[in-house]
DNA sequence: TCAAAAGTGTTGTCCTTACACCCATGT
DNA sequence: ACATGGGTGTAAGGACAACACTTTTGA
């Protein structure tokens, strides 16, 4: 005897959620959109979608961030599935949430799109519908984890980049100050950057120059990085 | 107007597995079970069961585990939603993973089972049904980098445990030796082992001294442990 | 000329690693 | 008595943290 379905079971919901996260050379930033339906219509939200049939999670995540932000091919990782029963009021469903870093220099707002979306300070995020505090909050604490001692920053930074800007972005992960001398001599010393000729003049009068990844080693050494940030653990 | 449900949204099955560490004192062990129903019946498999109404996934992981060891209030993690369209032939269903480490000495058989469940040696796992094998394969290195910092793995140890069977269960975590001198500086240089005054004379004429965990540092220190294993990140 | 940010070196401390011998005891 | 595994100390090297002054240039 074959089975055709398995019976007596309970389906259910499935969408994705995105915690996009952008930087902006000074501050780390957060992508939230104003939900267009109901429940919770106008309120701000995480950019999420449901999971259509024939579509993995990480697909689906992939569709929804394009249709946001136009972008392909960016920094996007399962965070953690959220599955409290009440966690939608109206039907029972379930959210995979995926965290997405993305450079914001290549985000542009999509035309016709009807969600509204706005960069958010971290600092300042807005009250969100259902679960979405908690699931900013989870990846704020994985970012923080994983960039510690693997390379993960540079996908929120455009191809050239300061060492300011990066000392910024770190230190904005870990909300704390670092020495600039210590954290130049730490980052150069992974031989991932390749300093070029010209400066930035934007911020400063001197200039500060320019660096970019040097790829080939960036996949390479993608899992053998540096410490950064307070003891390993207390994160 | 408010809606009752999300029309025109496709609902599937959500189920939990739980991929259970144990143990013995000598090696990291795997708790599978066979399959008693359709489609692969009889094959080896790690225990699951669907996802109820009104259940959280995290309650739905304790009560599956319950069912199978007896066991509550053990250590249990979110290990990673796996949401592939065809992972289960028969119809659409997603697995969301967890990952247990039990005290095996706990552990009993549950009498009126049908599950006919086993354990199995890390290195020898049998063929398994689905992308379970996949699963395990991400829990291993999860616990790996879990470990590296945070000192989970004395949930998969007695109440009293010796430093032989301490570091042996790290080196089966990381598939490499440690010198035992400096393994034993840095674990009891946490603090968070007491030593007892008998010894374990099992594995030896001469006898290990017993140690139990400090509860209460134990549960303070859990987030600024050491840093054990191989190079970080390199996992 | 001054203000503002960029860039650069040294030192002390601590952590990590490598390494070898004696101890206790059951057989 | 001996074989087996348990227990311990030291020295060298590397990583990290703390710290202050000079440079550039736009206003």
């Amino acid at each position: 005897m074959e089975l055709k379905r398995y019976n007596r079971q309970n389906r259910m919901l499935v969408a994705v959620d995105c915690i996009i996260f952008g930087f902006d050379g000074q501050e780390i930033k957060l992508l939230l959109i104003k939900r267009g339906f109901e429940p919770e219509k106008g309120r701000w939200s995480l950019m999420g979608g449901f999971v259509q049939p024939g579509e993995s999670f990480e697909v689906s995540a992939q569709r929804v961030l394009k249709q946001l932000t136009g972008l392909e091919n960016v920094y996007l990782e399962q965070l953690y599935a959220f599955g409290d029963p009440n966690r939608d009021p109206l039907e029972r469903t379930a959210s995979i949430a995926y965290f997405a870093l993305i450079d914001i220099s290549k985000y542009e707002k999509q035309l016709s799109d009807h969600f509204h979306p706005e960069w958010f300070s971290l600092k300042k995020v807005p009250s969100l519908i259902f679960d979405h505090k908690e699931m900013i909050q989870m990846a704020k604490e994985k970012l923080r984890y994983k960039s510690a001692f693997q390379p993960v920053l540079f996908e929120l930074l455009p191809a050239k980049f300061t060492l300011p800007q990066l000392q910024n972005l770190y230190e904005g992960v870990y909300e704390s100050h670092m020495d600039k001398r210590n954290f130049s001599r730490k980052v150069l010393s992974t031989g991932l950057l390749i300093k070029q000729k010209q400066k930035d003049k934007a911020g400063s009068k001197k200039g500060a120059f320019y660096y970019k990844l040097d790829k080939k080693k960036y996949k390479h050494l993608f899992n053998s990085f540096l410490k950064f940030g307070p003891e390993p653990g207390k994160i």
